[in-house]
Formats: C-alpha cells, sequence, structure tokens
DNA sequence: GCAAATTAATGATTTATTCAAG
DNA sequence: CTTGAATAAATCATTAATTTGC
C-alpha cells in the first residue's frame, strides 16, 4: 500500500523512454495540444498529467543544455584542426534497433505533431562559449594506434596493465594477423585537453 | 601550464560526443581491434589512448544499464496493460541530426567492425526485477487529456498553475510550425549485446 | 565576486560471476 | 572439479559543479 502517496510524478520506465526518444528525435518545447497527446500517449503507461511532460521537456531540455555547455567549456581544439572528422561508419554499427513501443509506422498524415525541427547540434552553436582558449601543452605521446590486431577487448587491458597480462597466460595473445588499419592515425596535432595525461598506475603507453 | 600534470583522461566534447554515438548505435563492448580504430579516430580530437575508450565503453554500459535497472525496480505497470504500446510517430518527429562527425558513409565493406547486434530491449528482459509489485494507486486523475486544445506549452502552466497564468505576460505565442521529417533511423536501444560468455573467442570480426 | 567546502560525475581499479575447456 | 578467459558489479579516486560564508 502506498502509505505514502508522493506527491510529485514518478515516470515510469516505458514513459521515461518514449520521453527520451521523443527528446532524441527532436522534440523540446511540445506546445499545449501535443502535450496533451503526449500526455494521453503516456497515461497509458501509469499516472501521468499534462504538466508532468511540461516539467519534464522544460528540465531536460535544460539539462541537456548545461550538459552541453558544460563540455564546450573546454577550448581543446588544435588550432590547425578542422572542426570536425567524418566517422567512418564502420565505427558507428548499429542494430538500428526498434523497441516495440517505438515503432516507427509510415506516417499517415494525422494531424499531430510536426514541427520544431530542433536543428540537431545547433544548441552546440546557440550555446555561448565560455572558456578561452588556455594553452596547450606538449602533445606527449597521443595516439594510440599500435600495429597489433587484437581480438578481445580485455587484451587492451594486457598492454595496458603489465600485472593484468602477469596473470594472463599464452592465450589471447595471438597475433591475429588482421591489420586493419581502416583509417590514419591522424595524429597530427592531437593536442590535449586537460593537462597531461600521466597514466597514474597502470603504465599504459600504447607500444 | 599544467602545473597538476592531471592523472586521468578528460574526454573532449567531440570525443565524448562520438562516443556516446556509437554508443547509441550499438556498440557495447568493442574488441582489442575496434578499439584500437576507435583510438586513433578520437586521438584526432585530443590525447586519448585505448584503455580510455575500454573503459569508457565498460563505465557507461555499466551505469547505462544501472540506470535502467533502478528506473525498472518500479513496477508501476498496470496489470492489464500489454507491454508496449507502439508510438505514432506523430509524436516522434525528429530532425535526423547528421553532425558533420557522424556521417554515414556507404558500406564499403571494409573490415572493420560490424557485430555486435545486440538485441532491442533484452537488457530489459535480463534484469532482475528487484520490486515486487507494490500497490498502484487509486489512479485517480490518469490521464490529462482535457478536450481544450491550447497552443503553446505555457498554456499548460496556466491550467495546471493558476498564478502562472497571473503573471505571464504575452509570452509564448510564436511557434515556429515547421514540419518535419520522420524518425530516427537509430533509435535509443537500450540493449546489451553479445557479452557474457558465449561467443567462444571473444567476438571475432567474423564479419 | 571569490574561494573554501560540499556534492555529483565519471575515469580507473578491484573483485565476483559466468561459461567453457580439459 | 578445476582453471582460465572475459565481462559485470562494486568500489576507489579525482575532477568538475554547486553551494556557502565572507
Amino acid at each position: 500500500m502506498p502509505q505514502v502517496p508522493s506527491t510529485r510524478w514518478c515516470p515510469t520506465p516505458e514513459q521515461l523512454m518514449i520521453l527520451e526518444e521523443m527528446y532524441r528525435t527532436g522534440v523540446r518545447t511540445p506546445n499545449a495540444s501535443q502535450i496533451q497527446q503526449i500526455t494521453s500517449h503516456l497515461s497509458y503507461y501509469g499516472k501521468i498529467e499534462g504538466k508532468n511532460v511540461f516539467y519534464w521537456f522544460q528540465n531536460h531540455k535544460a539539462r541537456e543544455r548545461q550538459k552541453l555547455r558544460r563540455r564546450l567549456s573546454k577550448p581543446n581544439m588544435q588550432p590547425n584542426m578542422q572542426p570536425f572528422l567524418p566517422l567512418p561508419d564502420h565505427l558507428l554499427y548499429g542494430p538500428q534497433i526498434h523497441p516495440p513501443f517505438l515503432h516507427h509506422h509510415h506516417h499517415h498524415g494525422a494531424g499531430g505533431l510536426h514541427e520544431q525541427r530542433s536543428e540537431g547540434l545547433d544548441l552546440l552553436r546557440k550555446l555561448e562559449i565560455e572558456c578561452p582558449p588556455q594553452g596547450e601543452e606538449g602533445s606527449s605521446s597521443t595516439s594510440a594506434s599500435s600495429g597489433t590486431s587484437l581480438r578481445c577487448s580485455c587484451e587492451w587491458m594486457k598492454m595496458v596493465d603489465p600485472s593484468f597480462g602477469e596473470r594472463t597466460p599464452p592465450c589471447c595473445g595471438i597475433s591475429t594477423p588482421r591489420t586493419l588499419e581502416l583509417f590514419p592515425t591522424t595524429s597530427t596535432g592531437l593536442k590535449d585537453e586537460c593537462s597531461t595525461s600521466k597514466s597514474s598506475s597502470c603504465s599504459a603507453s600504447t607500444s
């Protein structure tokens, strides 16, 4: 029994997931009618009111913004670096997940909500850059592109942590002859950002 | 001048965004060679080592999992409710964000990484439901679908918070009616991945 | 407005589990 | 049943964010 009725809305996991998906796909400040639709949809999963939806978007937006701002406040970009390097999509292999409750049916132009473009990373641009171009350091060993190709993630640990390697017999050391070097280790300038990297206790140094 | 060398890796915003995108699209436990690729790619944006990538995925996965678990621990599901109701896509209008650095070029079957399929919401099922079927409340005013159709989100506040209406000048009138796109190719997946046992030899990149 | 004190996030380590081979 | 490999859970530690007193 809910002895403590709890005065505030407690989103169910489903509600949260749906709200997050909506946010992710661009919903930011739903108008009242959108809020109504969302609310009534979400009410299937549990008690919820329009104000909860309203507040949720309000808060979530603010918190995402603040997170972004935090990140942007570090100007760790090299001067000669182009803004973004396109990421090869082998690194972006995604399962294209379609959770049951997030089916995108083909549009049926129902008069629903379709606006708020939310221009992707636009926010980034809109944020006030609050950090001055701090000085960069010596740029030591940056890239970790050693030639060895390993199969398991834990292999890294062996390379990285001596003791780890010690307790690991001659297993995965198998030099899998897969040299897949898709893209160049553009360790060109490599800047640094937060300050030097002193591998604290784990002597890393990727070969 | 970094008098305090800082012992740990401090991801740049770009690195973070890329890692998150990769996670979002399904990367969970990259194997050693994947880690190498990722590392060398990310090193473009700042100092980084393989172990950082390894740890990042380890931690991120664990923390997402724990977040989910926490959420699931509230069984606010109605008994007669079917697991998931498909979400009408007018509620999912998303801009299809393609940040410059996240271009999905056409696949060129490079031997890179393409595995770890991760089966959708599997995690949800795998999580131990640690909360007993607590009583749900009287389900009083559940849905907030009142007939009134309002245009601005702040309208809700007027309905909801009397004082709000009072102090609200002529604010939110402007809603940009942009009809946007459809839905995201990638959905927020909560999947776990192949991890734990099973694959005898780790996820070898059997493309 | 600052700067110490507090709190929250999150990178890095360590310990426990799990599965399979032998 | 034992042991090794791999990962998940738990924990530690440091950095960044907030709060608080002056």
